[in-house]
RNA sequence: GGGGAUGUAGCUCAAUUGGGAGAGCGCCGCCUUUGCACGGCGGAGGUUGUCGGUUCGAUCCCGGUCAUCUCCA
């Protein structure tokens, strides 16, 4: 049985029992801190399972798309090393929200298999918690599994919990035995080892507790069902494969790295590269389809590892040029059918990566290059036992991103050994070092006790101002204050969006809101609080701040048109990265792969502007989010969708799911103008506009500064350009007759010690540059003398002192030191080399005082020399 | 979030305990050539990321900040 038939299968199966079957959420779990990537089934319903939320259905089957590559569940380092561990695999689940429980499970399930699938019964297997009897009746006596066929195993396999607190629950395990040839000996069983014979193929868990911090389980009102089976994994059983990547899921990725690098696939080590690069591959293309990036931190990070995990696996198949985003058309071949996200974005996704790749090659010249500095050292040293010191190995890769395995076997080739050891003590130092300095700080705190309340209530898009009373109040941290109101027109913030500003008034008291937040489904209002009487039941008016949320609406309704306007402009591939709207700025970051020329931006702008002169109603509303899709609304990555969403449509111009609030018409915007562009990461680059009258004070400032540049040089704005290249003009003449005169000697004088003479001259407004053309022009001329030029102004003095060439190597003799002395007569230090020395001071009064003691300094040198 | 590294001409990079900001490529002009490539000569292009400190003097030393690279969490 083909995959895409594996995949069927299963969900219509549950479908046919009630289920309703639901679209995969993201791999990347906007809204969920607790997790990288989206790694089980139940991740989309967890929310559900704790009670937070409710859905229109009790019972779900998905197939859910999951990466395991960060974070606790971290199967990076075995993949391609076993048969059976992927970062990337689809998860086929069934769920139950308070709805059927182990009974309809085991027996759908077993049915499933059998059936369906038409596994053999005799091949499997079933285990169950320790205590769980009913678990072990139900396979007994309903499916009626032999009872040496039904193993009881422990906490570690057999209990399952989403963290330290909340729902748990003892799971089943459905295990196929994969024939004796697979087994690891003697000792081989279910529970007692980890070998291929015994696999699992999918686990049931009966969410039946609530797990309570101080670790009693209380029995869940309402238990569910969550269960999880990989996708690969059944088609290897299905397809009677040795492995997942022999799989039609796998396979064909394999088929072409093999084809790409003339290296036929080998089951055995040879093949790693092929596992690794096929699996990683599609962790990749599903991540970036789902709007992660790479980057040097977060998932971001976690990314860009893969990706040079899977390059460097290219390269030890001799790839030296980027060849993995080559791989991405096959990735949607084999997926883009089941997976509509990933066919519009086949081209970007290629791209990003074949970015990626570069930059991993530049990253690896250098440190190529680091390398061989490194060696080349240690050839000139010739110590006794040479070897390339852990210390180095760490430098490679921490600071340059060189994988220390490369290190190792090049050092090898070069004949050197590797200080393995010491390098793993500085790795583990590192994450020591890491560990220590991370800690989380959260201004808003615990010490809100609302959690019972129900919902705060916006009614910011109709109205700005509202009578209502406080549910919960507390004092932060820095010393202001938080509520939370029954109902509110303050908008908190979210998409981009800053949160409102305004007032809340009771009959004691008065807060000035400088933010609103959102906390769960409860809005916090921030802000010094002044009065008492702040207290749950407190009836208060609400008042949205009207001019700085009528600015923030301005810049919203400007950011969408702006996004309309860049893809207009630049193309459809660009997508919102982030955004931030707020009175006083707007800010859009979208993905683009190159500057955007001064001109693109202007025409940007005017289209912008055109909109806003089109002045459209904007019309808001809310729709079911597959006809919001089935419009072509642009949806962000950014944000977690309910089954409703929020639609703001400016006819013709723009369609976007967006919670934000916005302007009336276009025309209210008024203004606007881009005030800059530049890049954030790469593939992203920022804009930075202003909206209304704020713009205006922008073109004002630029227009002011020209202005006063003109008054400046006595001419029009118009004129500037013309009058500036007329001085610059002047300029560089003035320039080079002065070279040539020099400036004005105002006195001198000269002494003759010997062979050598000593001569001090003094020029009007001179400086260290002049000095030195001064010098410059007569170097080559003079013998015999020690120079020196003191450039006196107003409130300075500069001083340099010059040895003629052929007294250079002269025993005795230094300017450095003249020029330290000299320097010393003025009150200031000075140096320089045997040759030339400089000084300076800011007493020109003190300069025949220099120029005497220069004299009787190079008296004592001369003295000296002779 | 923590650590390491790097910011110098459009690009790639130099600049001996702190003492004249340079090279190669690219660009512009002229010469050579039927033309192009090559070659020759000349030229433009820099607040040394940014702010502050130390110093007579900072690309260099110290601190803050921003950006990029990189490892770890």
């Amino acid at each position: 049985m083909k995959s895409q038939q594996a995949r069927t299968t299963f969900t219509e199966f549950f479908v046919e029992r009630g289920h309703a079957r639901l679209a995969s959420s993201p791999v990347i779990p906007h809204g969920d801190q607790t997790i990288l990537f989206t790694n089980a089934g139940m991740n989309q319903f967890k929310d559900v399972f704790c009670g937070r939320e409710k859905r229109p259905y009790t019972r779900a089957v998905t197939a859910q798309k999951c990466i395991r590559a960060g974070g606790k569940h971290n199967d990076l380092d075995n993949v391609g090393r076993t048969g059976r561990h992927l970062t990337f695999f689809e998860m086929l689940g069934n769920f139950s929200f308070g709805d059927y429980f182990k009974k309809e499970a085991i027996r759908w399930a077993w049915d499933l298999l059998t059936g369906g699938y038409g596994l053999p019964a005799e091949r499997l297997y079933a285990t169950v918690f320790r205590d769980d009897d009913e678990a072990w009746d139900i396979w007994r006596r309903d499916i009626g599994l032999a009872p040496e066929r039904i193993v009881r195993l422990g906490e570690k396999d057999n209990f399952w919990s989403m963290g330290d607190t909340g729902p748990c629950g003892p799971c089943s395990e459905i295990l196929f035995d994969r024939g004796a040839r697979h087994s690891c000996g003697a000792q081989c069983g279910i529970g007692a080892c980890d070998c291929d014979r015994f696999f699992e193929l999918w686990n049931l868990v009966f969410m039946q507790f609530d797990q309570a911090a101080g670790g009693a389980r209380v029995p869940l009102p309402k238990p569910s069902i969550d269960t999880g089976m990989g996708l690969e994994r059944l088609c290897m059983v299905l397809q009677d494969v040795e492995s997942v990547y022999e799989t039609d899921l796998l396979s064909a990725l394999i088929d072409k790295v093999a084809a790409l690098s003339g290296r036929p696939y080998d089951r055995g080590k040879d093949g790693l590269p092929h596992r690794v690069i096929a699996d990683h591959i599609r962790s990749l293309a599903f991540a970036l389809a789902d709007g992660a990036f790479p980057a040097n931190d977060g998932r971001g990070y976690v990314l860009r590892r893969i990706l040079r995990r899977a390059a460097r696996y290219g390269h030890m198949l001799g790839f030296r040029e980027p060849v993995l985003f080559r791989l991405i058309d096959v990735v949607v071949e084999l997926m883009g059918a089941a997976y509509a996200e990933l066919p519009p974005r086949r081209a970007a996704i290629a791209e990003i990566i074949k970015n990626e790749e570069e930059r991993f090659g530049a990253t690896l010249d250098q440190g190529l290059a680091r390398f061989a500095e490194i060696t080349a050292k240690l050839k000139a040293e010739k110590p006794a036992a040479p070897a390339v010191s852990g210390r180095d190995v760490f430098l490679l890769h921490d600071t340059y991103g060189f994988p220390p395995d490369l290190t190792a076997r090049m050092a090898e080739e070069e004949g050197f050994a590797v200080d393995e050891q010491e390098y793993r003590k500085l790795m583990e130092a590192q994450r020591e070092r890491s560990r220590a300095g991370a800690k989380f700080a959260d201004v808003l705190a615990d010490g809100i006790e609302c959690a019972d309340a129900p919902p705060t209530r916006f009614r910011g898009y109709d109205v700005l101002s509202l009578a209502t009373e406080i549910v919960a109040a507390a004092e932060l941290e820095d010393g202001r204050a938080a509520v939370v109101l029954a109902e509110t027109p303050f908008y908190a913030e979210a998409g981009g969006q800053a949160g409102d500003t305004g007032i809340i008034e009771g009959p004691t008291f008065r807060m000035a809101v400088e933010d609103t937040q959102k906390r769960g489904v409860h809005y916090l209002h921030i802000g010094p609080l002044e009065g008492e009487g702040a207290a749950p039941g407190a009836k208060v008016t609400a008042r949205v701040d009207p001019t700085a949320r009528a600015a923030t609406q301005r810049h919203h309704t400007a950011t969408h048109l702006l996004q309309a306007a860049l893809r207009a402009e630049l193309g459809a591939h660009v997508e919102q990265r982030g955004s931030r709207v707020a009175p006083d700025r707007l800010r859009f970051d979208f993905t683009h792969f190159a500057a955007i020329p001064p001109e693109t931006l202007r025409r940007i702008e005017r289209r912008v502007a055109e909109s806003i002169v089109a002045n459209k109603a904007l019309a808001v509303s809310v729709v079911p989010i597959a006809q919001a899709l089935a419009k072509g609304a642009i949806a962000l990555f950014g944000e977690k969708y309910g089954e409703e969403v929020r639609v703001v449509d400016i006819p013709g111009l723009s369609t976007e799911l967006c919670g934000g609030t916005h302007c009336a018409r276009t025309g209210d915007i008024g203004f606007f103008r881009i005030l800059s562009e530049g890049s954030v990461a790469a593939g992203v680059r920022r804009l930075e506009a202003l909206a209304g009258p704020e713009a205006l004070a922008v073109s004002y400032e630029a227009e002011d500064t020209l202005d006063r540049c003109a008054k400046a040089l006595k001419t029009a704005p118009a004129a500037l350009p013309a009058r500036i290249e007329a001085l610059r003009e002047e300029l560089r003449e003035l320039k080079h007759k002065s070279a040539q005169t020099g400036p004005r000697e105002i006195e001198h004088g000269e002494e003759r010690l010997g062979p050598i003479t000593a001569s001090w001259h003094i020029y009007a407004d001179a400086g260290a540059d002049e000095l030195r053309a001064i010098w410059d022009r007569q170097k080559d001329r003079v013998r015999g003398t020690l120079l020196a030029l003191f450039g006196k102004s107003e409130d300075a003095v500069h001083l340099l002192v010059c040895l003629s060439p052929d007294l250079r190597n002269r025993r005795g003799l230094h300017a450095g030191k003249l020029a330290q002395i000299t320097g010393k007569a003025m009150g200031a230090g000075g140096g320089g080399r045997p040759e030339m020395g400089q000084s300076g001071g800011k007493n020109p009064a003190a300069v025949r005082e220099a120029a005497a003691a220069f004299l009787a300094a190079a008296k004592a040198q001369a003295a000296e020399s002779a």
